[in-house]
DNA sequence: CTGTTAGCGCTTTCAA
DNA sequence: TTGAAAGCGCTAACAG
């Protein structure tokens, strides 16, 4: 049995009180700080998170639910943002959405019942409804990635139609016009595909509906698929831009199919940092995301929400990409 | 804030002990069961779980250890053994030791502070100490795709010494004699790695220090700087067997630089299922381990010694990985 | 600064 | 079957 503060108190004869408020931190009498050093030590004692959870009404678990625990991007927020919450203190409840809405409502009940403190967010549905579970329980919640079109919360995503656009720019510096896009109808695809219609618009290029290929998910098949349509037509772009890594994997693999060569038969910009590419000698120019500060800056919103009681205005933190340039792109 | 049983007691004028009962499965009067939902619904109460555990001891959560969620097979036995676990109503809470030993045995420390119910790792350690504070605090623990050696704990793995020992005979098989190894010192390269010399053994060939490349953890620069070794021998291996996903990565990345081909210049066979073969035209040959069925077996074993108060023997389970033939081995 | 006291929300005897 | 009462381990007033 593990041992209890009452066993610290019968060990120093002190009061209850006295122990726990050296515990959270307290001002106690040096003399008696060494006594319960020592008895805390001697008997192996660690407080018991339940009980005091109960008083105090938080967990220190943070419920991190994630749209797709396989996608690469996301499982990069994952890790980083459970390193940031560990270092504080807080443990995180992984649960994977699987891409489905269904799945996601149910994870957000869960995280309500295992009384998270708060909830990071990478969500499927586009619906601000999800939130509402969270919204009624006065459970914080901070969006990562993905924004919900009139959310009233916190969330830190990236500047994805500009990014996108400035990507789409060093196509058309490059001297291309026939551009095209592969995306998905997830928040990142749309707001991407936003900013492959802006930079088009300003260079007064033509977007023809054959030059965009989209699915709701991101995906390798949603590269492989749409890459083989864009294949398939009289006049097939001569770049594309790619909405993110696995989309990318997918155009990769389809033009290896055909035996096509980047950048030589076709020009590409994407998004995402790629091993990839290293192992095809293949030097892409991507738009890189700062993961780290997504996950750093999330997490120290979503904690100084929870730890402080007063509420302030839901913050909307937009981190800037930045450009790599690779060889993915041919002068023409 | 939430409504806890008392208030479903003034719903209903009935006693505490019945509505709990009723909670926890026990026969309650028709009359009052219906009483009791009604009152449930009405004021969507859901059980404090903390206040619940503080009783029962237990906190339906079990920790997960996990060596590196950065690596793509342990990040899939993650993604499974998640899933398996929420479908039992237990959470994962998950605790990244990013390859450092003193990082896991802190994550050890914090699932014990948590009150895990029990502890599925994928050891960095190789000591079986790392177990003891799991062991005093009479947790349960399954270990995944490593064994500790000494351990008298439950553990899932695979047969790795007999699947790379098959993978390497399919190498002679072939008409190879000279080939090489690239694994890491953890333990599956270590299995592999002795399944690779059993197989030269049983078939009389030599196995020259030069083509053994070795280092603490897997990883693409193990690849890399492994096959770049190889080349640089006056006799380089024909064939190499390659322990896991990061080091294959590694190894066709070097053979980009160095404008190798694979099967043509040499042949591989590897551990783990990989999406880049499929974009880069290459169909290998790999040993495929059994991802879901790990899972599965090692949250049963282990929720069913956190259920089931008795013990019994410890469970050593190892499952059958297949191989799965593909065109990156040259006959000659 | 210290100690006593009263719960947090629930399960669990135990008697009815 | 039911309900009153005790108590899980801790924190938070409050009085000293």
């Amino acid at each position: 049995m593990a041992s209890t503060i009452k066993d610290i108190r019968a060990e120093t004869g002190l009061g209850l009180a006295t122990i726990s408020k050296y515990l959270n931190g307290g001002n106690v009498r040096e003399e008696n700080r060494i006594k319960i050093e020592e008895a805390i030590k001697k008997l192996d004692y660690h407080p018991n998170e339940m009980a005091r959870g109960l008083v105090t009404k938080h967990t220190k678990t943070i419920g991190f639910v994630i749209n797709n625990i396989a996608s690469t991007f996301s499982g990069s927020l994952l890790q980083h943002a459970s390193t940031y919450l560990l270092e504080r203190g807080y443990s995180t409840m992984i649960c994977d959405s699987n891409n489905s809405v269904r799945q996601e409502a149910e994870n957000i009940r869960f995280c309500l019942e295992k009384l998270v403190d708060g909830v990071l967010l990478i969500p499927v549905s586009k619906d601000v409804s999800v939130l509402n579970p969270l919204k009624k329980a006065g459970v914080p919640v901070v969006l990562l990635d993905r924004e919900l079109p009139g959310a009233d919360c916190d969330s830190v995503v990236i500047d994805n139609r500009a990014s996108a656009e400035r990507a789409v720019e060093e196509l058309i510096r490059c001297g291309h016009k026939r551009i095209g896009v592969i995306h998905s109808e997830e928040y990142t695809g749309m707001e991407r595909f936003e900013g492959y219609r802006s930079a088009m618009q300003k260079a007064g290029l033509k977007t023809p509906k054959q030059y965009e290929y989209t699915r709701p998910v991101h995906s390798s098949e949603l590269g492989y698929d749409g890459m083989k349509a864009f294949l398939g037509l009289k006049n097939p772009p001569t770049a594309v831009l790619l909405s993110n890594y696995e989309v990318t994997l997918g155009v990769l693999m389809m033009m290896n199919d055909k035996g096509l060569y980047c950048p030589e038969d076709l020009s590409i910009v994407s998004f995402d940092e790629l091993i990839l590419p290293m192992v095809m000698k293949l030097k892409l120019t991507i738009v890189v995301q700062p993961i780290e500060e997504i996950c750093a800056e999330g997490v120290r919103i979503l904690l100084k929400r929870v730890e402080e009681k007063k509420d302030f205005q839901p913050q909307k933190v937009t981190l800037h990409a930045s450009m790599k340039i690779g060889a993915s792109i041919k002068e023409i």
